[in-house]
DNA sequence: GCTTTATCGGACTATTTAGTCCACTTTATC
DNA sequence: GATAAAGTGGACTAAATAGTCCGATAAAGC
């Protein structure tokens, strides 16, 4: 993703990407608690222990800063669940994996909801740029999801003709649902209640 | 709702009351479209055609109108789905709910998402009491789903057993994600497909 | 009418925040 | 080691923005 930084063409030395990894760290933290317009430059520079010319060395300004974060967000996330998913092919892995995220996400009553989700309604009315790059990010989460599924297809345990990239829709929506209803809330239930009804209706598929 | 108005045992003439809802109703449609953050005093003074001494006579400062905003939200959400599922008690009548909402957002390519749900991600981690505002707006809302899938039930639509609380949750999960999914790709599609997965799983207890 | 209170306009202040600039240091390359 | 480019610190600027204040008008209650 090369719209994150500034100087695409640029020489990069391991103390400057050093640098820039922190900076990208710090903000992504930063971000993640308080949200992305509550988060200043300021508080980014504090956390971060650098100075302003090397922010803007880096980044173009803020919003050069946000895609850099997206994109590491998003790696993150993607790995994450690449390791969860990738070689899941049971309705019980799928249960493990939402067992993992209901409870990584108790840890802190729902607070914060997911890292992509509160980025993505932050920031979509605001860069275009942004927002593609979120969605791109859910397409590849949901294309997991839906790989879980197609594996289910092929062991028998879901219909063939069960559309697995509409359930992987439905199901991305409840987890994000759910993270946001649990936000609110500062209770985990209703997330974990949301994803119990997608993985029941996928469950129930193959028993009519 | 008390927190919002800073002169709480105050006379409010006519006059007054007028700038006051002209105030909240330009707030209302800027944060809608801008985000909360996004939309200055500044902006709602000019929208409204007020003078900022009037926006603090009348409320203690940005939170206290944000909280305002949320209550006249809320209350036409709240209004407008009273009427849509007050008397609903048939899958097609849910059916029909779901093309009112799908219809309504695709006519903006699903890009400024739920109301009620774009408030809730961007206040909830700043701002604890407009948090549990939208919190109980949320249970409102899914109670009047509730009532639906209970109306079902008494009708033998729906089996007795089914709990339909957790049923209502799962459906405003499905919803709420779906209108993130929606803003996040600037395509109605994925809000569609969310709903109707959760409708098609409630239809589906039926035909057990 | 007279008094009090609500309502109003808009200039003003203090602060925050994104972004700029320049002198200086470190690192790479030849 | 000389030179150029990358990296760094931090003061500075310009603009945006929340919030204050005061003088004035309109409305209400007696």
């Amino acid at each position: 993703m090369t719209t994150a930084d500034s100087h695409n063409g640029r020489r990069l030395t391991a103390r400057g990407a050093k640098t820039r990894t922190r900076i990208v760290a710090a903000a992504t933290d930063l971000m993640y608690v308080k949200g992305v317009r509550a988060t200043t430059l300021d508080d980014v520079l504090a956390a971060s222990g650098v100075s302003k010319s090397q922010l803007y060395h880096h980044f173009d300004g803020k919003d050069a800063l946000v895609r850099a974060v997206i994109d590491n967000v998003g790696e993150r996330v993607i790995e994450r669940e690449r390791d969860a998913l990738g070689h899941v092919s049971t309705i019980r892995g799928l249960r493990r994996w939402r067992d993992t995220l209901v409870q990584s996400n108790a840890l802190r009553h729902g607070a914060y909801g997911c890292a992509l989700g509160s980025l993505a309604s932050e920031v979509s009315d605001h860069d275009a740029l942004a927002r593609q790059a979120l969605s791109r990010l859910f397409t590849e989460w949901q294309g997991l999801l839906a790989g879980v599924l197609r594996r289910l297809q092929d062991s028998g345990a879901l219909p063939p003709e069960a559309s697995a990239d509409q359930l992987a829709t439905g199901l991305m929506a409840a987890l994000q649902g759910g993270y946001m209803l649990a936000q609110t809330a500062h209770d985990v239930t209703p997330m974990a209640t949301a994803i119990d009804m997608a993985l029941a209706h996928i469950e129930s598929l193959s028993e009519r």
